[in-house]
DNA sequence: TGTACATCAGTGAACGCGCGTTCACTGATGTAC
DNA sequence: TGTACATCAGTGAACGCGCGTTCACTGATGTAC
């Protein structure tokens, strides 16, 4: 508890984007509120967990609960919305001569650590983690989840058009190599959370892995294709 | 309404599957239940049909209606658990010589008509394609449409294994390559949604395109492979 | 530094709503003799 | 062909539940002077 009373205010940071007491107390409340709701969520299950349980645990009123989120299905999503945004960053920043699926396979590699990092600010790392497992095994959140994604490719697609400077309602081929590629980061999301090791890691090289097997899977005799 | 009454019982069915008077007005009763929802969801949206008002369309009570359906939901979606099922014993029906991605494509052309004969025996097969347009314009349903896709999937890439003889646990190919289709799948239901022309023929079409369209996008660099 | 006022996060209680369930019951269909 | 009983689809009413909303209110933070 560091409060104002010492001589010199704006001693260390950069003084413009100072947040406030207000401000501050409202980040607490909100972040307090998301881990006690993925917490419930990871131990006793999605469904089992009711809104009023979610406030209780963060000692607020379920009225409070709504003041930030605008659903119970909001909260459950609302750091991977964060995760989302930092690949798309990615994609962003990927340099134009590339081609559009290498650009996409680097963006995620790239992203991996930033979205780590960016995780942390709000909740464990490990918790996020542990919720994923959570989505893979509840219809529900599992649908959303999928619904959310494809938004997400709509996103991406978008940008990988611009990048080759094409019109997407027009030529087929943005939104198709989103597709495939978020195609197969599904697979693997689901096969990674029905392992033992629902590590960061292990996802990112399951993901590497079936990734590589696309080239393989579309041409046509696999026996002759065999390890 | 042919009733009994008339001499002889047996007359023209191969005798084996009577139906039976109690079954036949269980069907009755089905089939008027989904017709009535069907025709609600696309008059008045999903979100505003409630179960009651379904069932008083269909003159029964709320409770006959959770007799034939688990929920809304399971409501919603039974033409096109019909439908998926052709599809799958098309996929089971292919030559197993044939190269996986061909045998799904194949699959799928050959299960057009058979879906859309199908279709007709429990509703008409326009209001069957104009729900589809709800699904993909209505959040709810739209994650549980992509939810049951995924799981379709996971049906499929199991045939696609065992046809080429691999477990599915330990070679990524077969989930690869059903993701892949599934992708496209995905795309074209989307974009044939949003357009005017919602027939049958032009959902046909449009995959056809977009399906030719995988190799090209996934290729190193399109402004070489323009058109 | 102190006072007066404005803003706005949080409260508590009550409510509407629709899904899906439970109960004891009725009446049509099916079957045995 | 007729009677007695069994089965089971459909009824009607009431209920539990959790989500999300609405209301008038309190008290802490922020700001103007």
């Amino acid at each position: 508890m560091k409060v104002a009373g010492t001589s010199a205010p704006p001693e260390t940071a950069p003084a413009a984007s100072r947040p406030g007491l207000r401000e501050l107390k409202k980040q607490r409340t909100r972040d307090l509120l998301l881990r006690s709701a993925l917490e419930l969520f990871t131990e006793r299950g999605y469904e089992e967990t009711t809104v009023d349980d979610i406030a209780e645990a963060a000692d607020v009123s379920q009225r409070t609960f709504f003041r930030y989120f605008a659903s119970k299905e909001d909260a459950a999503f609302f750091v991977s919305r964060l995760a989302e945004s930092r690949f798309v960053d990615a994609v962003h920043a990927r340099p134009p001569e590339e081609a559009p699926l290498d650009a996409l396979r680097m963006a995620l590699a790239e992203s991996w650590n930033t979205i780590g990092e960016a995780v942390e600010q709000l909740v464990p790392l490990e918790l996020h983690m542990r919720f994923y497992r959570v989505v893979e095994s509840t219809p529900a959140l599992l649908a959303a989840h999928l619904r959310r994604a494809t938004e997400l490719e709509e996103e991406i697609a978008r940008v990988v058009a611009a990048r080759e400077g094409l019109d997407i309602d027009r030529d087929p081929r943005p939104r198709v190599v989103v597709a495939v590629f978020g195609a197969v980061m599904r697979v693997t999301e689901r096969i990674w959370s029905a392992r033992d090791d629902a590590g960061l890691a292990a996802l990112r090289d399951l993901t590497t892995t079936y990734l590589d097997q696309v080239a393989p899977a579309l041409t046509g005799n696999w026996r002759r294709a065999e390890t």
